[in-house]
DNA sequence: TCCTGTGCTGCAAATACTGCATCGCTATCG
DNA sequence: CGATAGCGATGCAGTATTTGCAGCACAGGA
């Protein structure tokens, strides 16, 4: 990247002596010679004054010398920093993601990842799915956690998991010890349903418009704590996917019911890169770190 | 004396295109590309990322190219400062003097000369001959102002001018006017004589013992003025060259007078510079500058 | 005085570089 | 959906450039 030259001339200053120097540099002193006097010329000064035991920095010498060691040195430190970044030991990555991910997975993987490369530091922003895909898109998030049934053209997914939208309710609601649900038995109920059923396309209204149906939402949301605690303490019904609820589900505070709809069980979230450029090595180690957390979820269950 | 490919990355970073800064460079793409290439594998990083139009920075490329930019805007500064140099607009001179010579052609000299070159600051160290010579010898001054009779092997002298020693006196003194004076009618009176009589080697002492004299020195002083002051106003005599007092000589307020001494009269003062190596422009343009004011000292008057 | 070590240079060989032509790929446009 | 244009990457051959070996002149020290 550098010329030879910014390490020639320092030897040569340094050892006051172009035959040594060539020594040191392992190089014939008549090419030494050579590449000091061309630049000599081409500045049009003298850089040594020449005696007969060596040579002697001038003036200008000192000045170009100068340059010349802190070129080398700004280029340690450089090789220093791209090196931390093609070793992950330093780096950003934008994150962006449905809180709901936020909450569940992308916690204990940030943790682990960061166990391994400490240095690295996350913007992560929480954003509706369409949003989402398109920061991914536009290159304003390296990572996207969202669903990915429908992908914008630039986006790939790295890893998928599906994660059918189902009924969340209270353990003691009258739906609760069903086995499946039906989309019509959710005409009984208030329904607390994600925001972004707002948006041009929503899957929920998609499947309820295709049979017909009508929901009487109670509230639309883009808080997730908030959706748990209007469903806690009510007979509402929540229309979410489970990866939101893991923990409740566990405790039994809250249960999850399957859906009886084709088009809700093939949701699925995944990991989305861009496809434009290749990822670097940072935010293609925490995508695939995230990759492998959402393979292993257990939504089965 | 940098390696072109700085100039490259920059005109690549800032065309987002290879092809494009290779047309701006007026090169070929291929060529362009392969330095690219090589360097990225060098520090076995990406730069860019390759897209259908064109290329964008990578993290690592960021980094590389700032660290491109400085070199080349500091190299930029380097050049401005060597052509300084070069052109003599900056640039120091160290100079060692007798103060005799300090107070009369340097002055003069040095306002000539920083008229045409403003920039140029100096140091002036007033000092006894033999310091003088010793300090051009190590390199401690690049201009010596000396006598110039016995060269240490490493310095020579650049303009010389013959400046004997004679006999300075008010105008009242009995010796006042005679044409010359011969050596032994000094004993008759208190001498002052500079300080460096007291060297290993002094020319006057030189003299006085080769004729059988001893003189009566009342002072030595390495002090001109105080020189000065003591003749004024006394019956003593000052054994000067007469360059430390033309002021006083031309207003008729002291009087010089030759002493007969073939060794007296041999005396000379030059412009002293190292015979080592050879001056830079700056240094070499004021020793012609003060050769000139040398040669141009009337003293024979 | 010779002798050693310096910087400098001519010449032939080795090396690196350059540009042309071409490939595969992607985004765009009809 | 297919054609097209523009991009970066690469094989190849000719051309500069650089390198190292001798050998030069010169200066300082034994």
């Amino acid at each position: 990247m550098h010329d030879k030259f910014l390490t020639y001339f320092d030897e040569t200053a340094r050892q006051g002596s172009i035959r040594k120097a060539a020594a040191v540099l392992n190089m014939s002193s008549s090419s030494l010679n050579r590449k000091i006097i061309s630049t000599e010329n081409r500045l049009g000064v003298r850089f040594f004054d020449r005696h007969a035991d060596g040579v002697e920095l001038t003036a200008a010498g000192a000045v170009v010398l100068e340059h010349c060691r802190n070129t080398l040195m700004d280029y340690q430190r450089i090789l220093g920093a791209v090196s931390d970044i093609r070793d992950m030991r330093t780096g950003h990555v934008d994150i962006a993601t449905l809180d709901s991910v936020a909450l569940t997975i992308l916690p204990d993987a940030l943790k682990q990842f960061n166990a391994d490369y400490p240095e690295i530091t996350y913007t992560i922003q929480t954003a509706q799915p369409d949003e989402v895909m398109q920061m991914v898109a536009d290159g304003d998030a390296d990572i996207g956690l969202s669903f990915s049934n429908d992908l914008h053209p630039s986006v790939r997914s790295q890893a998928e998991k599906s994660t059918p939208i189902g009924a969340i309710m209270e353990p003691g609601h009258p739906l609760a010890e069903r086995d499946v649900i039906e989309p019509h038995d959710l005409g009984n109920y208030q329904m607390i349903r994600s925001y972004d059923a707002f948006a041009h396309r929503s899957i929920v209204n998609d499947v309820m418009t295709e049979l017909g149906l009508s929901l009487p939402t109670q509230i639309f949301t883009n808080s997730l704590p908030l959706a748990k605690s209007m469903i806690t303490g009510s007979n509402s019904v929540g229309l979410y996917s489970k990866i939101g609820f893991l923990r409740e589900i566990e405790t039994n505070s809250l249960r999850y019911l399957p859906v009886n709809s084709p088009i809700l069980k093939e949701l699925r979230i995944g990991v989305l890169i861009s496809s434009r450029s290749s990822l670097p090595p940072v935010q293609h180690g925490l995508s695939r770190r995230l990759a492998k957390a959402l393979r292993g979820l257990r939504l089965d269950s």
